[in-house]
DNA sequence: GATACTATTTAGAATAATCTAAAAAAAATA
DNA sequence: TATTTTTTTTAGATTATTCTAAATAGTATC
């Protein structure tokens, strides 16, 4: 695959670094990018030449790696494409949303811009993907919405979840039990001191405890 | 790649065995094999001597390569999956016939049981692609229809198009001038001695004259 | 600042796939 | 059958990716 210069596993390496790169600002470590990409620091030290030759990324030595503008191109057009094929998948496909992300995982190297306007076209120009990610348009604009997570906001508040900050399916299956779905709206009624789970209480009126952990991974716009 | 056992690579080799040794029962030869993928005698070689210490081929030096049982099986999942996208993309995305194959050859080695049972049901069960290729189920059956090419049929004979050999956008495009598409009635009217051609009647009663190389590429069906 | 610990990089090797050139086998021809 | 031509296989390299183990740089601790 020399199509568009970048074979899948160079895609998945500058879309981790784009991820990880762009959360703090700070570049990233060798190790979390290994931790990441499940593989070591040493086949990521290999990659992060190689990535840095072909312009994609910003790296030296010792120092961490930092997304490239060529770089961000890249990967806004690989995380389009993932977060398109994922709401195809749920929209149309029925499936799940914590189904959907391996399966992503392999469609969005798929190299074809006309399925992918047409895709977009036939999905009605999604803004947001099932786990409420916004979607990057073709020239790698997408909403910012500023949302925060459930463990930040403060008793008493009313909120909204727009998305989850996690996408595994151990914990998507957890909300789904509890009834928690992007676009869910509830206001924090306590925090536990002992523990730092949170209650909440959901629209149909019913209150129920999450976790600290989930409510670290709840993301929600405060109204 | 390791999911299911074979890479990109190997699913193109085991489908490119499937097809050529089907055509005619005989063994394919290294060189007709190296033609089909594009490569060196010398890789398929190796690759043949592969793919049958993994038991999906039957091979003997000097002697060529049959598809096995095993081999079959794979063959016939990446080609039900490259004709289920191929029929997707020109029925829900619009595609042209003459657009889908390069596409699709990248679809096909998406490895997801459950994507392609959601997709299959989403289309419709369908039983041909847009070439009029069958589309073998998930048991690897599929419909039988006994096709000839046009240049076969005799003087005065009714037929009807219902697939074609070469899915080439150069020849799809031909078709697209000439007004022949999958399912088009017509009449061969006469064929000319010179250079083979064959005049035919369309049913909007236009006469045509198709080349020997369209009239082999064309398969029907005669009444 | 010397020592200890951690993070990162290099060295060297493995696997997958491919290629060129040379050797060997099979087929065709004389 | 002997010779020539074609096909196929092997030998030896090359590129991409990954890994283990060893070396080195950077950070933390006393
Ligand atoms: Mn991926
Ligand atoms: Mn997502
Ligand atoms: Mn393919
Ligand atoms: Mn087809």
């Amino acid at each position: 695959m020399i199509e568009n210069g970048f074979s899948f596993v160079e895609e998945n390496y500058i879309k981790a670094v784009y991820h990880l790169n762009t959360q703090d600002g700070k570049p990233v470590s060798t190790n979390a990018l290994a931790d990441e990409m499940q593989t070591t620091a040493a086949s990521v030290s290999d990659m992060l030449k190689k990535l840095s030759q072909k312009k994609v990324v910003f790296y030296q030595k010792y120092k961490g790696a930092s997304i490239s503008p060529k770089g961000k191109e890249i990967a806004l057009k690989v995380i389009r494409k993932h977060r398109l094929w994922e709401v195809f998948l749920v929209d149309q496909l029925k499936f799940n949303w914590d189904e959907v992300h391996e399966v992503a995982e392999q469609l969005e190297h798929i190299k074809s811009p006309l399925l992918i306007s047409r895709l977009d076209e036939f999905l009605g120009y999604p803004k947001y993907d099932p786990h409420g990610d916004p979607i990057p348009d073709e020239d790698g604009n997408f909403a910012q919405v500023k949302k925060e997570p459930l463990s930040v906001v403060e008793i008493g508040s009313s909120c909204q979840v727009i998305a989850v900050d996690d996408s595994s399916t151990a914990f998507l299956k957890y909300l789904d039990k509890m009834g928690i779905s992007i676009g869910t709206k509830l206001r924090v009624e306590d925090k536990n001191e002992f523990d730092g789970s949170i209650d909440i209480n959901l629209e149909n009126d019913k209150s129920i405890t999450v976790s600290p952990r989930a409510a670290e991974n709840l993301l929600v716009a405060t109204d």
